[in-house]
DNA sequence: AGCACGCCGACT
DNA sequence: GTCGGCGTGCTC
């Protein structure tokens, strides 16, 4: 069981202050005597954790304080609307003027202990402006749910010394007593309050007699103290200890706690960073993969910490791996390190989040909403792997947790690290245009060598087997194999020299799509509800097989028996991990001695219901009782397991004919961060890449490891094309039942862009959506494209003081956009 | 975003 | 005759 109490004066109170005992909330009943309120705190204007879009109203609502003790940054409770519904909100501004007139102000309900930094408010009112979303929606999401519903808060009594002066009056105890009373007295300062049992233990006394007796004269007093308990990160007591042998283990490379030598690329990168610790700046570390970016991280944040500053780190959610946070608490110690991410439980988070806030903990590790991480004396902000999409947010406030890094550590007024393998090709246009200073670790650790990368051409190898078997077009049966001779040949090379291997496929379930054999028939299952193809998922359980399951509405169907247009047995097309899967037990099961669910694991979000079952499997592959993983792409970033010598890119095609300008860069990407799981170790890897676009330039250039060719050349193609990032954007999609009314909306929107938008905006649409139709609603989107940000901004400004678009769940506004379904 | 107020169809 | 459908507008 792990403790933390949250005493910190400065930031927490030691319990609720609440308006008045028994006092319902809100107007008539918040304890009007005569007409006089009972509150006598003075005016707060509060910004309630609603969707309240009105402009006028966007610095708050007025409301009497309970007392003056409240500050900017409070968390508190106030009654809301004709019901006077209590609702959480923050206190960003003490009135010291009057009411504004013609409204009856009502009083706050309550103040709780959480208290946002000033610093965070200044964020949140930047991505109100920046994302067109409304503050109180933004300052909702900055704490977590956790933390808003105290999850994990207990009231603890413990003992403590009476206070006062004077001898307290324990001569007329008994001997017993005053014998106890010495003990207590011999403790020292600092020790007390403790809890009853705690203290009878340090003082070595069998029984509470002694204990009661000072407490019933008063020389001891009972204290109440409020603590967040929560049970212990299951990844620390679980797995642990890591087996004493084997091929690797999931612990740290290099054995805990010991500083590796730096190389001198690291040094450099160190240093030159360091430099520049006390002043806000753009620092784009692209380190290959291998090259021991981490360990970068770790000496910066150490350089921080012993300035006395904190750092913050994000990481993607899926290589938040045991690793990761091994790695940072073996450097730092576990309780100087809170990790927040969605393995936790909500005690957990709750405790975590209150260690960064009471300075507990000075580094914070996490995922995208880390960013609000409640730390003071920011030092540092690290975005590890800083081209990943899921940082950002897909739901309002559409945020993107690296650019809420970047203007964090401006308000903050320290650097921010931007590290990847492949940076995004915004960050590199900033290091291209100056705006980011650039920092290279160009060699691997430990002198290793980038894998060779193999492309084999997957329609190549198709025809060739074609004219072996006598190009039959297999009828009925699988239409083509997931895995080609070349990768299959390299697979078994390396399981029989014990090597372990990662295939990787971006697509989840057994085949893509279910269709009629008859190409005049032309039929597709399709969701009710989506225009997209229903996915075929395997279960022997079920009947036919399997379900059909929508990766878009997670809607089930049932396994169609035949084409409802002509009768002919449907044909299921397309793989996926789990026909990948099959495949390899089919091939590699009897003459390797590969079992399902023992030496072959299957890793994606079917098979990976919780963090729990993904940080087992990799304990499993670390201690090399897994040889073989395919999975999708949380198999792709961040893994360190030296002994994977064979990397599969199964199709690298998945990403690269999507409707979406970005598709080159994905795969590029894709190809480059998986390669980089292989020959991490003292043997060379080896990767081979699948694609039937052998001579496309992102596959090209990732199999020669050459980033900086294909960011530059991406870089011309996107300026030619007025493409982001030589140009900025942001779409609103605008979704409802009626394909209609969508339309219309959509119209409406872009009407009134157009008359916003002075020349300065691109006003494109509306236009229906590539995913026209998802849970069952018709989707039109406009699309806004500038030059500079600030233009962007102030169009959207507009169509928001208009009214033209407002905050609601029909209307998404999507600034700087990366995904375009 | 909630939620109350308010104006039109199928039930006791 | 009412209960309740969800369209519209307000929230100190």
């Amino acid at each position: 069981m792990d403790l933390a109490d949250d005493q910190s004066p400065t930031l927490f109170g030691p319990t609720r202050r609440r308006a008045s005992p028994r006092s319902a909330p809100g107007e008539g009943s918040a304890g009007t005597l005569g007409g006089v309120p009972q509150s006598r705190g003075p005016l707060v204007r509060v910004v309630v954790e609603r969707g309240i879009d009105d402009p006028a109203l966007a610095d708050g609502l007025t409301y009497r304080a309970i007392d003056d003790r409240v500050q900017v940054g409070d968390r508190v409770t106030v009654p809301l609307g004709r019901g006077a519904k209590a609702t959480g909100g923050i206190v960003v501004a003490i009135e010291p003027g009057e009411a504004p007139a013609g409204v009856r102000l009502k009083n706050v309900i309550e103040r709780s202990e959480s208290r946002l930094l000033p610093s965070l408010i200044e964020l949140a009112r930047w991505m109100s402006r920046y994302y067109a979303c409304p503050l109180g929606m933004v300052l909702s999401t900055m704490v977590p749910a956790a933390v808003k519903h105290g999850v994990g808060r207990r009231t603890e009594r413990l003992v403590a010394r009476a206070e006062g002066d004077g001898l307290p009056p324990v001569d007329g105890l008994a001997p017993s007593a005053r014998r106890v009373w010495e003990k207590i007295l011999a403790l020292g300062q600092g020790v007390l309050p403790l809890h009853r049992r705690e203290l009878l233990r340090r003082i070595g006394e069998p029984d509470a007699r002694g204990l009661n007796a000072l407490v019933r004269a008063g020389a001891m007093v009972e204290v109440a103290r409020s603590v967040v308990r929560s049970a212990e990160a299951f990844w620390r007591s679980a797995d642990e200890p890591a087996p004493p042998d084997g091929p690797s283990s999931v612990v740290s490379r290099g054995g805990l706690d010991a500083m590796p030598e730096p190389t001198c690329d690291q040094v450099r990168c160190v240093e030159g960073i360091s430099a520049r610790l006390g002043e806000f700046g753009v620092h784009v570390l692209r380190g290959v993969t291998g090259s021991g970016k981490t360990e970068v991280y770790l000496r910066l944040i150490d350089r921080v910490r012993s300035s006395g500053r904190s750092a913050v780190v994000l990481v993607p959610e899926i290589s938040l791996t045991p690793q990761t946070v091994r790695r940072f608490e073996a450097r730092f110690g576990s309780s100087g390190v809170a990790v927040l991410h969605s393995g936790l439980s909500s005690a957990q988070r709750h405790r975590h989040w209150l260690d960064a806030a009471t300075g507990r903990a000075r580094i914070v590790v996490g995922a995208r909403s880390a960013v609000f991480a409640p730390v003071e004396q920011l030092g540092l902000v690290i975005v590890d792997e800083e081209h990943d999409t899921s940082y950002k947010q897909d739901q309002a406030p559409r945020y993107n947790g690296r650019d809420v890094a970047v203007k964090r550590a401006q308000v903050e007024g320290c650097p921010v690290v931007l590290g990847s393998a492949t940076p995004s090709l915004e960050s590199w246009n900033n290091v291209r245009t100056g705006r980011a200073c650039l920092w290279e670790l160009p060699h691997r650790v430990g002198g290793g060598t980038l894998p060779e990368v193999t492309v084999a051409d997957l329609s190549e190898e198709n025809r060739a087997r074609a004219r072996e078997s006598g190009n039959k077009p297999s009828a009925g049966g699988p239409a083509l194999r997931a895995i080609g001779p070349t990768l299959e040949h390299a697979i078994d090379g390396t399981l029989n020299d014990g090597g372990q291997v990662i295939l990787l496929l971006n697509r989840r379930g057994f085949a893509n799509y279910i269709c009629c054999p008859s190409r005049v028939c032309g039929w597709l299952l399709v969701c009710d509800q989506c225009e997209a193809a229903m996915v075929l998922h395997r279960d022997a359980r079920l009947p036919r097989g399997g379900v059909v399951v929508c990766h878009h509405c997670q809607s089930e169907q049932r396994v169609p028996p035949a084409c409802p247009a002509c009768g002919r047995p449907p044909l299921a097309l397309g793989v996926g991990t789990q026909r990948v899967e099959e495949e390899l037990v089919e091939r590699f099961g009897a003459s390797h001695g590969l079992a399902l669910g023992d030496s072959l694991a299957r890793v994606d979000s079917d098979t990976m219901r919780s963090a729990r079952d993904y940080f087992e499997t990799l304990g499993r592959f670390g201690r090399g009782q897994v040889r073989l993983m395919v999975g999708t792409q949380m198999i792709s970033k961040g893994l360190d397991f030296p002994n994977v010598r064979l990397v599969g890119v199964v199709n690298a095609d998945t990403a690269i004919w999507m409707p979406d300008f970005r598709a080159w860069e994905r795969t590029f990407q894709l190809v480059s961060q998986v390669a980089g799981r292989a020959g991490r170790g003292r043997e060379p890897g080896r990767v081979i890449v699948q694609t039937a676009c052998p001579h496309n330039p992102a596959i090209r250039l990732a199999a020669r490891h050459d980033y900086v060719t294909f960011a530059d050349a991406e870089l011309a193609i996107r300026r030619e094309g007025g493409l982001p990032p030589s140009t900025r954007m942001a779409r609103i999609v605008c979704r409802d039942e009626d394909d209609a009314r969508a339309q219309a909306a959509a119209q409406r929107i872009g009407d009134q862009a157009r008359r916003e938008a002075s020349g300065a905006v691109d006003v494109d649409g509306p236009r229906r959506c590539v995913l026209g139709r998802l849970s069952g609603q018709h989707r039109h989107a406009v699309e806004l494209t500038a030059r500079r940000a600030s233009d962007i901004q102030r169009v959207l400004w507009a169509l928001r003081t208009t009214k033209s678009v407002v905050s609601d769940a029909a209307t998404a506004v999507d600034v700087d956009p990366i995904s375009f379904l």
